[in-house]
DNA sequence: CTGAAAGCGCTTACAG
DNA sequence: CTGAAAGCGCTTACAG
């Protein structure tokens, strides 16, 4: 491995004088600068950014701690993370938590170690009891689409899962639908389903509790077991808002194998709008988040954290839109 | 941050008396160790890796090189290595490529100065260009999962890719299908292709080249625009294989959308039998490999490496199996 | 079994 | 504009 003293030595300067003509200062006489840079090229210097980071307390790598690589819509967020944070020169140290709170904290306290400079934190149903971890660890963090109360000064962008429901339901409302059911992930969706009745109270339609069905599964499976089953109780039902895409793609599926037809039978909507939504049969009706949006702001605001001294917390709320595609229609 | 010098001056002895209880040298007088650890919980002590890192050489940091996260073959696998990894006390750097070549050099090079212990390297297509780069950067690698021909040599953990698609042929010329076409990413899964020609070879049967069709995209809606184009094509094909599940999970759909019942009107199969594929609709046949075991011998062998003094490479090629479900069947 | 010294490869004031 | 010194938080021989 070729060190600064290296560069140092055959360009016949000192390795502080390296050191500033690789972080730019301005202080390097032009001829100088020329002899290093002619140097490093020859020896194919780069610093050893585990050095610099000793020195400057800076490790230039932020910690994604997600729930799952199951669910498309983390996967999609993830990649445009990872673009966003390298125009800054950032790595990614991934960890997934599988919803099991202790790894997590194991996950969290490891993070500190390896001097993450920062955290990006998703949602995984544990939020409030990583938060304290977090901030006793005092690692600059920012919350990333999560759905639950947060206590205000939290920095935190995300989404407004509230007006996602809503739109939902009232797209389903303006089509004429009533006999309407749920199915989503609950309570990490709860926002999304509140949502969703008031759009629905307006038009003086409420959801019964009984077609209310909260699945354990976060896979498109367990929307095909939550909806196969509420269509066995409930054959009366025209519509179903399932809480996440993926999700929905499973209604979808239960639709067919129950002999329904999507969208004639049954209407089925979903949220978030996952690459899939789009190619499935038939093209659901969705409710999209501006996720590359998320991503951008996430890290701005985290990088923002960080070169402050006095953090200042804030929290964005995105707005998202109705994608109408063949999924719904209005009821027979 | 609390250092290893607080806990020192606390427990009454010198850094590296606490270095040798944290590193568990038995060197340790019993009760100055019971001071030692003392002081560690008392002030809530913590090794910094960075500066540990800086010491050994050592980041206890594997890079893991990605083409995308949108297969879930790859963030299944993903996931297990995640877990393989951490028994050992490693942490993963994440590089999604996306197929750029480019971008993967940057990666590869940014990884190295992160002082990297390792890399898993995954096929994306790229693999014998980030080969060259990778040795001349002398980082220890792996490559997992790939399969391109590979010089002699190299360390490799794959599947037997040739076998699966032995596999896929042969379920399906023994069903009694000879009308069969392909679709499939190319020349990616040749080996794949290569194994179900020659299965199918053993009965005498041919698949015509216009019926093998490689699709750009690696997605769910390649295998729909690939499939639909080739059944509008050849509808006298009686089955379709697949060189991958999301792909066979696209034809699945399109088949469905010409107005062909699977398996009556078509057989579709897959290969890697990823989650999804089970509560596909109909649940899809398809050859499975043992990821599980991938994973763990991905690991192993990567770690192998690094402890030894002179790297013993070797070429694992584990074994798939037939999984067969409800999407192939007897031509009519 | 414990302590004094040197070093990992960088950066950051501080003199000159 | 350049060089000598100290330090980041650890580990690793090497004396005692």
């Amino acid at each position: 491995m070729v060190t600064i003293k290296d560069v140092a030595l055959r360009a016949g300067v000192t390795k502080q004088t390296v050191s500033n003509v690789i972080n730019q200062r301005p202080v390097v006489k032009p001829a100088t600068r020329e002899r290093v840079q002619q140097a490093i090229a020859e020896l194919g210097y780069t610093p050893n950014l585990i050095a610099r980071g000793l020195a400057t307390g800076q490790s230039m790598m932020i910690g994604l701690v997600v729930p799952t690589l199951a669910n498309p819509f983390y996967t999609e967020l993830i990649e445009r993370l990872e673009r966003c944070l390298e125009v800054d020169g950032y790595g990614i140290a991934l960890c997934t938590t599988d919803g099991d709170p202790d790894r997590a904290t194991q996950q969290l306290v490891t993070l500190k170690r390896r001097y993450i400079d920062g955290l990006i934190l998703f949602d995984d149903g544990n939020v409030s009891r990583h938060l304290d971890l977090v901030r006793q660890l005092e690692l600059p963090f920012v919350l990333c689409g999560s759905e639950p109360e947060i206590p205000a000064g939290t920095p935190v962008v995300t989404f407004d899962h509230a007006r996602a429901g809503y739109l939902a339901g009232e797209h389903l409302r303006e089509l004429g639908h009533r006999e309407i059911a749920v199915v989503g992930e609950f309570p990490a969706h709860r926002m999304r389903l509140y949502g969703a009745e008031r759009a629905l109270a307006e038009g003086s339609i409420a959801i019964r509790p009984t077609r209310i069905v909260s699945t354990p599964e976060k896979s498109q499976r367990g929307g095909v077991r939550a909806a196969t089953q509420l269509l066995a109780d409930h054959p009366e039902v025209t519509a179903i808002i399932a809480t996440h895409d993926l999700l929905a793609l499973g209604v979808l599926q239960a639709a067919g194998a129950t002999g329904r037809r999507v969208p004639d039978d049954l209407s089925v909507i979903g949220i978030d709008n996952i690459a899939a939504a789009a190619s499935a049969e038939p093209p659901l009706t969705t409710v999209a988040f501006p996720i590359d949006q998320l991503a951008q702001e996430s890290v701005d605001h985290l990088l923002g954290l960080l070169r402050l001294t006095r953090p200042e917390p804030a929290a964005v709320s995105l707005t998202p839109r109705l994608v109408v595609r063949e999924s719904t229609a209005p009821p027979h």
